[in-house]
DNA sequence: ACTATACATGAGTATTTACTCATCTGTAGA
DNA sequence: TCTACAGATGAGTAAATACTCATGTATAGT
């Protein structure tokens, strides 16, 4: 069975208890012919007069009589129900709640979530690094921020910066390597959810990699880093990431160049989201941010 | 605040209950695709997710297990009043209820309604004679027909018959009038709700009208009528309407001839009424009688 | 590897909706 | 008698709605 349209639910609603037209036009913001109008329809729709028209005033018909009360009630429990879902919304709202991926959260991310606390005092930041696909959607997040090559399908992919890739080790190890063939007799530092990205950066150099003599597994890239500041092998780092090892001699960038990675950063959420105040908050924020660092001025 | 509307929100409450689009799209006899852009036009509308995508499945997110329950009770209040109001409507519309002018009640439509009966066994006829007007939106009548000039605004008034008058008087009157002129010697009958009748009559004729010897006032034609037979006077009356006193001598029309009137017989209903089942019914039967009847070939 | 399933998305289109504006009609009150 | 009030009506228009169709993507099952 069809319904009629509630919006000529809701103008009757108003008619019937304010017992007039212009009231309700008031009430509704639109001019009484428009009320008329709707009413009229809505007595046709449904084959049956609800009004009785009555010189300068209307009263309820026997029908409308019976069907006003079940009318308002209807529409104030969906009305009741669609508010208080924005308000949940609302409240969930003042929160943002994030799942970022271990490297960029240590090495860019936290040390700027104190400008966004001054920034934005009311808005409560909750961030959880991760490195696991999909469960934004099955864990309530808002948002996340993704390394990867896009797109994913669905959301939306805001591109944040993009990856270079720099070989670097440990300083006691680089006596050992002087040109690019040099590296696979090192031990190398493996990103095990990227393990092509290696052979990736020989070939960008038009060389042929083959299986290292020794290489380590890690899950993140952070794990990689760790490694690499003890000496335990040559890893594919970001220099921009990792610029204070560097300016400190803790680590050295072997040939001192950088290559584009097939990889970037990025915040990921569902298409469906993107309306939500908080995520447009902190896509704005993030966004100024990186392009207020003079060192990713290259990466955007 | 608005809603969103009653489409998007059945199509929500169908595919939370089937925890499925395309269980709600059969539901619905709609395309999957339907389903899904209305889900999202809803999300959209509202800023929240509602349903969690899980590979080949959907879930209700946490704010749409917030909103269905008060959703599906919402909407079906809106459902349960409306189908009620229809079976209202419905079990109104297995009776015609009307409101007839005495004359055309008695000397038509009476005889007529064992014909109805036949062929409409199911419906119950409800009718009361009154010549009060406007009482059928007060009183709950689905119609009325009226002696009038019309148009009733607001109102669809359908021409049943056209009228023509004549004068007419019993036979132990006739001999005492000659010519027209005559008849403002005898004692007029006169309908106190158009008095201006005679005038119009006498002007139809080129004549001149004065004010009678003699005049009595009545309520409406039948009382004229019977007042007419009695030789209480003469009278203005269609001598389609009387067409057995005539032949059997009881009244005789004094100059042969019937002027068309100023006042026709309408059938009258509000235009919020037409699409109801029962209206429809009875105008189509009435008319075909009207049609099926030669006296009234020439009135239609 | 192939097929079926189930949701997503973009483009397109016909229909419906939701008014406003101009005007009318019939009181009610001063 | 005139003015204000209140609902009715028709015409017109912009916007919204409600789909379908074609296609894509990602499993799940054989």
């Amino acid at each position: 069975m069809s319904l009629p349209s509630l919006n000529s639910l809701r103008t009757f609603e108003s008619a019937a208890r304010l017992k007039s037209f212009s009231l309700a036009a008031e009430e509704l913001f639109v001019s009484p012919s428009a009320v008329s109008h709707q009413i009229r329809q809505l007595e046709e729709r449904l084959g049956v007069s609800l009004f009785l028209r009555l010189d300068r005033k209307v009263a309820l018909s026997e029908a409308g009589e019976k069907y006003y009360p079940q009318v308002k009630i209807g529409i104030e429990t969906l009305l009741n129900a669609t508010r208080q879902l924005l308000e949940f919304s609302s409240e969930s709202q003042s929160v943002i709640k994030m799942s970022v991926v271990p490297f960029f959260a240590t090495r860019w991310l936290l040390p700027k979530l104190e400008k966004f606390r001054q920034a934005y005092p009311e808005w409560q930041l909750k961030m959880q690094t991760s490195t696991v696909a999909s469960e934004f959607t099955q864990q309530g997040f808002d948002l996340v921020i993704r390394r990867g090559t896009g797109p994913w399908p669905g959301m939306v992919d805001k591109l944040l910066c993009r990856e270079r890739l720099a070989a670097v080790c440990h300083p006691n190890m680089s006596a050992e390597v002087s040109c690019i063939e040099d590296l696979i007799k090192q031990p190398l530092l493996i990103n095990a959810k990227v393990d092509s990205e290696w052979q990736e950066w020989f070939e960008s150099q038009q060389r042929v990699f083959s299986t290292p003599a020794m290489s380590f597994d890690f899950q993140n890239t952070a794990q990689i880093l760790d490694a690499c500041l003890s000496g335990a092998g040559v890893a594919l780092i970001d220099p921009v990431m990792i610029r204070q090892e560097l300016a400190q001699g803790k680590l050295i960038n072997l040939f001192e160049l950088s290559v584009p990675s097939l990889r970037h950063y990025y915040l990921v959420y569902p298409k469906a989201y993107q309306e939500q105040s908080n995520i447009q908050l902190f896509e704005r924020w993030i966004c100024a941010e990186l392009a207020a660092d003079p060192l990713m001025i290259d990466r955007l």
